[in-house]
RNA sequence: UCCUCUUUAGCUCAGUUGGUUAGAGCAUCUGACUGUUAAUCAGAGGGUCCUUAGUUCGAGCCUAAGAAGAGGAGCCA
């Protein structure tokens, strides 16, 4: 007799006589029930146990947390609770688990002390359903490109480049750090160093894609990306997952048409194929926001919210609307925002953007053409408008509640124009000798975007805490497993 | 990095003006009960009050320094 699975069980038309089934006890009532999960379902399997025919010390070693194998029959529930359950032939206890010290204890736990206990912590009800969002969600990005005719392409996670400019990066060498080989004069000779010069963690893949894009046509990346910025904040992880896509002969218009696309169709993907985790957490959410007052709570709940983006155009906003649309807002002229919008040209701050997304257009915004100076070397620059500014087809998708999702550009692919660029802003041909050589040989439009897994999963989750929507979080002062 | 808050039982938290033996709910253990849905009822055990230094006759409470965690900001994905 093979095990199944409790997701096989439950979804099984009728009784079965003989059952065999493993898991982890997340409850034992009243000596006769036991909840049993395999985390293949958000769902609970009940076991029924005729105690007087087993062993009390058999008994006693069914605690919570414990695996156990059980045999028996699938039968039709006496109780309201459930449909089916396993009449119990069988019981062995697989591996005990002590109930003085076991943590997670059949209550309610804070997010805190589950975080402290990661390696655990799969094991309650919504950290196994936020992990299964998170597998199928990086499931249905893989399946959307390859449906699109992309290449999976596997940019390196040692880089010899610094010139991304992304952010702070971790330094990866094979030098003794007490005594390092020094220059001359003084400073640390790399040369000698495992790769022979200076190293660090990618902080994103996009300038190594951009050269399969210029080869291979449409490619995208989708694996861990590094920043040593010192962020500590419910959005930023130092160690995080990133998707980015890239594209030939595709401009502005065509990568915001991308990023709507795939960003609907994996969410319609687990609306299909996830629905009891998400219907689960759905009820989550909406049991935390009853504590809330009512003006903070949203008017939708989260697969209303899901189903809203999956149904709705992302609203399109140059950056000179948006600033044209944030002078003329109540809170700017009452002076709400901590940082008041005068002039074009200022940064939006996160106050600003969430004021669009949340207030003013209710829906997932586009932002484009941002002015030049605040924004990368790479992005393609834009004729001067009718007032001498100068803009980047640059392009950021803002989501309710998590702030900006995505961010992207059409590169900039004029040789002359590049280089007086990155002359401008001190940045060393040499390190970008083959970046260049894209722009030098058959150079064309393209364009692509980054996107930060795990905030999609935040979204898809409704989890407000970018800790808890990774396995194991990377933040600052913090690597522990 | 900056600002704010938090740190007391396994967990979540009370703890009055500085004053006797530091409390509750849940969890755990023991017993009762046994078709329960976070079962119920009765009882019991369980404390480095984050650390260090100080003020005081006396500190969970006051002061200083440090540590850890959370929220917000900045940076960004």
């Amino acid at each position: 007799m093979t095990s199944k699975t409790v997701a096989e069980l439950l979804s099984q038309d009728g009784t079965l006589q003989d059952v065999s089934i493993k898991g982890w006890v997340r409850t034992f009532r009243a000596n006769r029930f036991i909840a049993l999960n395999d985390g293949s379902t958000i769902n609970n399997i009940q076991c029924v146990v005729d105690f007087e025919n087993f062993d009390e010390a058999l008994l006693k070693r069914i605690t919570t947390g414990a695996a156990i194998h059980v045999t028996g029959e699938l039968v039709e529930s006496q109780g309201k609770g459930q449909s089916v359950e396993i009449v119990v032939k069988t019981l062995d206890v697989l591996g005990d688990s002590d109930p003085e010290t076991y943590p997670i204890q059949p209550k309610k736990h804070t997010f805190e002390f589950l975080r402290a206990n990661a390696h655990l912590r799969t094991r309650t009800n919504t950290f196994s359903a936020v992990m299964r969002l998170r597998s199928s969600l990086s499931f249905a990005v893989h399946k959307y490109f390859n449906e699109n005719g992309f290449n999976y392409m596997h940019t390196p996670i040692v880089t010899g480049s610094d010139a991304e400019g992304a952010g702070e990066m971790f330094k990866v060498t094979a030098l003794d750090a007490k005594n390092p080989p020094l220059n001359e004069d003084g400073t640390v000779n790399y040369k000698e160093d495992f790769f022979g010069k200076e190293t660090n963690l990618t902080v994103s893949g996009q300038l190594e894609a951009e050269t399969y894009a210029m080869s291979l046509g449409k490619v995208y990346t989708f694996g861990p990306t590094f920043r040593a910025e010192n962020s500590n904040t419910t959005r930023h992880l130092a160690e995080f997952w990133m998707i980015e896509p890239e594209v030939a002969f595709m401009d502005l218009a065509g990568n915001m048409d991308l990023a709507e696309d795939f960003m609907k169709s994996v969410l319609s993907y687990v609306l299909e194929h996830n629905k009891e985790d998400l219907e689960f957490l759905d009820d989550r959410l909406q049991k935390e926001e009853e504590k809330l007052p009512q003006a903070q709570r949203s008017d939708m709940s989260l697969i209303e919210k899901i189903k809203f983006v999956v149904d709705n155009n992302f609203k399109r906003v140059s950056y000179t609307e948006a600033i044209d649309i944030l002078r003329n807002c109540k809170p700017n002229k009452k002076k709400k925002f901590n940082y008041l919008i005068n002039e074009w040209g200022a940064d939006l701050q996160s106050e600003h953007e969430r004021f669009l997304v949340e207030k003013h257009f209710k829906c997932p915004v586009i932002l484009f053409d941002y002015p030049a100076n605040i924004k990368a070397f790479y992005m393609r620059l834009n004729e001067p408008d009718a007032e001498g500014r100068e803009t980047v087809r640059a392009m950021d998708i803002l989501f309710p509640g998590i702030g900006e999702m995505v961010g992207g550009s059409q590169r900039e692919e004029r040789l002359d124009v590049l280089k007086e660029k990155m002359k401008a802003l001190d940045i060393d041909e040499k390190e970008l000798w083959w970046y260049l050589d894209l722009r030098k040989y058959g150079t064309a439009v393209h364009s692509g975007f980054g996107l930060g897994f795990e905030r999609l999963v935040m979204f898809t989750t409704g989890m407000g805490n970018i800790r808890d929507v990774i396995p194991y979080p990377r933040t600052p002062q913090n690597a522990e497993f």
